[in-house]
DNA sequence: CGCCTATGAATTTTT
DNA sequence: TTCATAGGCG
């Protein structure tokens, strides 16, 4: 132990070998705090503490893992094992399935995701009747939300009649009967959402004080990382928790605390002091991670806000690159440049893919980055967005499994019952939620008993329906003693999904099977490792809980050498030598959802506090002049975060002469072709066929092939001359004679890009291009 | 009921 | 530009 003691500062040690007690670490970034929680916990232990009574929060599941490692590194595997440690929703979720029956839920419920969430309110909207455009569903989720983070339950809503003048108000009267409505569908579910698994925590902990006395004998050390994110609810959970032992420590940084608009509170590390008594501060100021260059911009940023604690960032390290800023004309432009000084700066300095981040403000941001590395042949990998877990094939398959686990689970069934098409529809399931909610019963249950009971549905879809229950039953069956990999294998092949997927032979419709396997092979993996584990049961039940809880499962997939796309939010915790930040302009970052008031503006600037200190060695800012949005070019403005940084750490490179993309430069989206030998289009083809003039003028709009050609698409391969007689949306990037033959390149810029080609012979072909881009190449040019 | 098309509406950040 | 839903037809 001592070995590991003397890696850290005096600093960091203080607090490390405070053993009992509240106390909180204020920790500035980069200092080290994350080795401060490790060695803690691992001291802790080795002055006696047994693993079991120590509960360490962490804010997300990489995170948890990655602190179990170390410690386990430290004091051995078998130790380590038996630390409770985890996100809040992920250890929480666990003492509630083992209580569950105090709070009259079943131990397997459901834990809904937003998109349950918000499918539910979505169909209660509707079925109370009321206007979608005045209760759209996202802002009721992100109300239901909050009260739920405030504690405030149905019937303390209707108790407080501010709240409910504040609904009223914002001309939503009927707020407090969709949150009742909503309560109940998730109560007869069986289910719990994001913000159960933190107030059922707390109606536990209240209403059961043997449950609480249980609890708090158990976690007699309680540590809590990123202490300026936990909002209400989770600060009660710890308080409870640590009310008897007092053994509570909380690391944070209030000048990272981005996380409002979840509910958390900043308060909650600002009062830390006021809540505890005799409280032990400990300061974390020097950091390793940046350039004193870095350090010092980050400083003089901050220093704009008015509430904060005392703190004084510092460091040791080299003055390093000042703060690169770069204007470009638009976000095509911004990706070209991100790409190149990435390509350049790891030639220069022979660094990995690795060595460098992008950061965004908003997800949709991505695209034009990744377009930009892909033409470069940067590998790259895009974290957060949409979710493996969240696509929906995989979602169908899930609810599959959901429903055989909890088939009181409405939201799961609803997707599932008639996915692949069995001919049960919107009717009919329309007809059954009425039944479900007169005999006060889950839908699940009216279907099987549809025999006897008064239900308007006629004899064949009632066939339909048996059928369906039959099939489910007999899943269930099989979950008794098949395993969840075996089991899961067995239901997409039985359902149909696979022949689904399959019957059409389209991209898609290849990738979604190529994702279903994917996940097969996940829940293959979950059960092997699950074996390792003595105590537990490898099943699906557990293995959907991971599912609904993870933020990172998919991460080690692929070349591990890449760049990193990801949120500023995505990246707290993280740093990388090189960092980009774009789109770094008013409306943007700051975001116009976030000017309306001082707070607001001051979570933006801890946002580009937290975008700004996760550079080792270099950042850049870089904006737009103009940017598309919505599909139209619009004006963009310099942020004023910019300006906020002290000049004298801030180095403006834009080349006086602004260069457009020139396309004899960007050659590889034409693969094995040698540049020289295209001649490019003059840049105001592609204009000339915009959306209408080509609706319009279809049936002019001819293309000729004097040679065979093949069309190289994953699509349809295509041979023949051919004459493209309509294109609704895509764009001719490209047509022009080259060798022996000429290049026609399409591209289509969306999901909604399609071309129908029409060939010589008569014959027409419909291509839909998704996210492809289809080529269609002389054919002696492919290879 | 299921598939297709046309139309309108929406972009903050996430456990 | 992308997505979700409504309406029309087989």
């Amino acid at each position: 132990m001592e070995k590991y003691l003397s890696q850290l500062n005096e600093a960091q040690l203080a607090p490390t070998l405070q053993k009992n007690g509240p106390m909180i670490v204020i920790a500035g970034a980069g200092s080290g705090k994350t080795r401060v929680l490790t060695y803690r916990i691992a001291y802790l232990m080795s002055q006696g503490v047994d693993p079991f009574n120590i509960l360490s929060l962490t804010f997300t599941n990489k995170a948890a893992r990655e602190m179990k490692g170390r410690i386990a590194d430290i004091v051995g595997q078998s130790e380590a094992k038996n630390l409770w440690m985890g996100t809040f929703h992920s250890v929480f979720a666990k003492i509630l399935r083992i209580e569950a029956d105090r709070l009259g839920y079943p131990s397997n419920f459901t834990i809904y995701d937003t998109q349950d969430s918000d499918r539910l309110i979505s169909s209660i909207i509707k079925e109370m009747g009321l206007d979608k455009d005045i209760y759209k569903y996202k802002q009721v989720r992100s109300r239901i939300s909050s009260y739920k983070n405030s504690l405030i339950t149905v019937k303390a809503y209707y108790n407080n009649p501010e709240i409910m003048e504040a609904d009223a108000a914002a001309r939503r009267p009927k707020m407090g009967e969709i949150y009742r409505e909503y309560v109940e569908r998730c109560f007869k579910a069986g289910a719990m959402d994001f913000d159960d698994l933190l107030l059922k925590t707390n109606e536990l902990l209240t209403r059961f004080p043997d449950v609480l006395a249980k609890y708090q004998d158990r976690f007699r050390y309680i540590l809590v990382d990123e202490y300026q994110d936990t909002n209400h609810s989770q600060y009660l959970i710890v308080r409870a928790l640590s009310d008897r032992f007092q053994n509570i420590c909380v690391v944070g940084d209030d000048a990272q605390s981005i996380y409002a608009f979840r509910g958390a509170n900043i308060n909650n590390i600002l009062n830390f002091q006021r809540d505890y008594d005799n409280v032990k501060v400990f300061r974390l100021e020097q950091n390793y991670r940046s350039t004193k260059n870095i350090v010092n911009a980050a400083n003089s940023v901050i220093d704009k806000n008015q509430t904060k604690l005392d703190k004084v960032v510092w460091t040791a390290n080299d003055e390093g690159g000042k703060i690169k800023v770069h204007r470009s004309m638009t976000d095509g432009d911004e990706g070209r440049f991100v790409a190149s000084t990435i390509w350049e700066t790891k030639m220069n300095e022979q660094l990995n893919n690795s060595d460098f981040a992008v950061l965004y403000r908003t997800n949709a941001q991505s695209r034009a980055i990744e377009d930009a590395l892909r033409k470069r042949d940067i590998p790259y990998r895009i974290y957060g967005g949409l979710s493996f877990y969240q696509r929906k094939e995989i979602k169908d398959v899930l609810s599959y499994l959901r429903v055989i686990i909890n088939p009181s689970d409405e939201e799961a069934l609803k997707r599932i019952i008639n996915y692949p098409a069995r001919g049960i529809g919107q009717t009919t399931m329309d007809k059954l939620i009425v039944a479900a909610s007169a005999y006060d019963r889950p839908i699940f249950d009216v279907l099987r008993d549809i025999e006897n009971l008064n239900v308007n549905i006629n004899g064949g879809t009632k066939t339909k329906l048996r059928n369906f229950v039959t099939m489910v039953e007999s899943f269930q069956v099989m979950n008794q003693n098949a395993n969840a990999f075996e089991l899961a294998e067995h239901v997409v092949k039985v359902t149909g999904i696979v022949k689904d997927l399959n019957k059409d032979g389209t991209p898609e419709g290849v990738a979604k099977m190529e994702n279903i396997e994917e996940l097969l092979n996940g829940i293959g993996d979950f059960v092997e490792g699950q074996k390792e584990i003595a105590d537990s049961t490898a099943s699906l039940a557990e293995f959907l809980e991971d599912v609904a809880l993870a933020t990172d499962l998919d991460a080690d997939k692929g070349n591990p050498d890449h760049v990193a796309l990801m949120t500023i939010h995505l990246a707290k915790g993280l740093e990388f030598p090189h960092v980009f930040i774009v789109g770094m302009e008013e409306d943007l970052f700051p975001s116009a959802m976030s000017m309306n008031t001082r707070s607001e503006l001051e979570e933006e600037r801890r946002l580009f506090y937290v975008a700004l200190t996760r550079a080792e060695k270099q950042a850049y800012l870089t904006y737009t002049v103009s940017r598309y949005r919505w599909g139209k070019l619009i004006d963009a403005e310099p942020s004023r975060f910019i300006e906020e940084i002290d000049e004298e750490f801030v180095d403006n490179i834009t080349p006086i002469q602004e260069q457009r993309f020139n396309p004899m430069l960007d050659s590889s989206i034409f693969g094995d072709i040698e540049p020289n030998k295209i001649r490019f289009a003059k840049p105001k083809t592609p204009q000339k066929f915009q959306k209408k003039t080509l609706k319009k003028k279809a049936e002019n709009f001819e293309i000729k092939a004097p040679k065979k050609m093949t069309a190289v698409s994953k699509a349809v391969p295509v041979e023949n001359s051919l004459s493209a007689s309509k294109l609704s949306v895509g764009n001719i990037v490209n047509h022009q004679r080259f060798g022996r033959g000429e290049v026609l390149q399409i591209e289509g810029k969306g999901a909604d890009s399609k071309a129908e080609i029409k060939f010589s012979n008569g014959d027409t072909k419909k291509l839909l291009l998704r996210f492809a881009k289809l080529e269609i190449l002389n054919s002696d040019s492919v290879r």
